[in-house]
DNA sequence: TTCAAATTAATAGTATGCTAACGATTTGGG
DNA sequence: CCCAAATCGTTAGCATACTATTAATTTGAA
């Protein structure tokens, strides 16, 4: 029954997203956890490597795509592991600064061959032309977002 | 600087993806909010709908993608609801089915309508050809699931 | 200069997802 | 028959995400 509806890729996308977004995470968490780390506190410190240390964490969340307390949360978790600190900003004291530690570098180094081992399974035969395609896809769904005002 | 290995889709496609997935939902979730519904709930409705009635719980968990301590959860807000409810399995006094009630497939049909406008508005501009392309694509990555084995 | 408004990080409270463990029940082997 | 094992829904506890609110500080306008 509704079976042309069932496939229609429309109906589908969102669903599957959400999906496919789970799958992804759970296996990185089963990867990660033997190290005691976990994707969201992984993605971060990529972040933090990838922009330079010493990120105010406003800026930092933006750049990571959450939201201020998502992160405090994240942090919270990633300085109880000595991964990375925060410093009392000197010269706006209602901010701080968040800095990846050497133990916090060690570490990304390490995970770097964690994300490379399950990215490989998980796009095994999977080829660069379609997954920047999906890219591309998922850019024109992101920019649609404030499009009601008109 | 590393601009090459920053854009390369294989480094990328995890965490866009999850970044879309958060996008989705919370679009979603902004427009279902006046009905007092979220995602999540929708999204266990819909299985009731396209699988009919009467789903054990376990079975229904199974098709909407979801472990049963997730999907307990929820059913337990959509019976606050009174949107479904929870009957005793007569065969397995173990099990329990669920069932839209009447004020629950009114909901659906209220739900249809913006969720067809927040897909319309998600999806503009996107060909049907692209969405089936990033389908097929996400199918593969599933399909990942168990290769450690050999 | 002074005080209201804005900004920054944190806290509180909620939703959604997971695994582990539990209680009730059914099933199956001896 | 009977008891161990499996199964079903639930509970407990955690991580991650959000919004709304708060406390401290800075900024800016009168």
């Amino acid at each position: 029954m509704n079976d042309i509806e069932y496939f229609d890729p429309r109906d589908q996308f969102g669903f599957r997203l959400g999906r496919l977004a789970r799958f992804w995470r759970s296996r990185l968490d089963e990867k990660m956890r033997p190290h005691g780390l976990t994707q969201a506190r992984w993605v971060v410190m990529i972040h933090l490597r990838r922009g330079g240390n010493g990120f105010k964490q406003k800026a930092l969340a933006k750049f990571v795509g959450i939201e201020g307390p998502t992160l405090v949360h994240i942090l919270d978790n990633l300085e109880k592991q000595s991964l990375i600190e925060r410093r009392q900003d000197k010269v706006d004291r209602r901010g701080k600064t968040v800095h990846l530690t050497d133990e916090g570098w060690r570490m990304i180094e390490v995970l770097d061959e964690v994300v490379a081992e399950v990215r490989s399974e998980n796009l095994a035969g999977i080829s660069d032309a379609d997954l920047a395609h999906c890219l591309t896809v998922f850019e024109n769904i992101e920019s649609h977002e404030n499009d009601t005002t008109g």
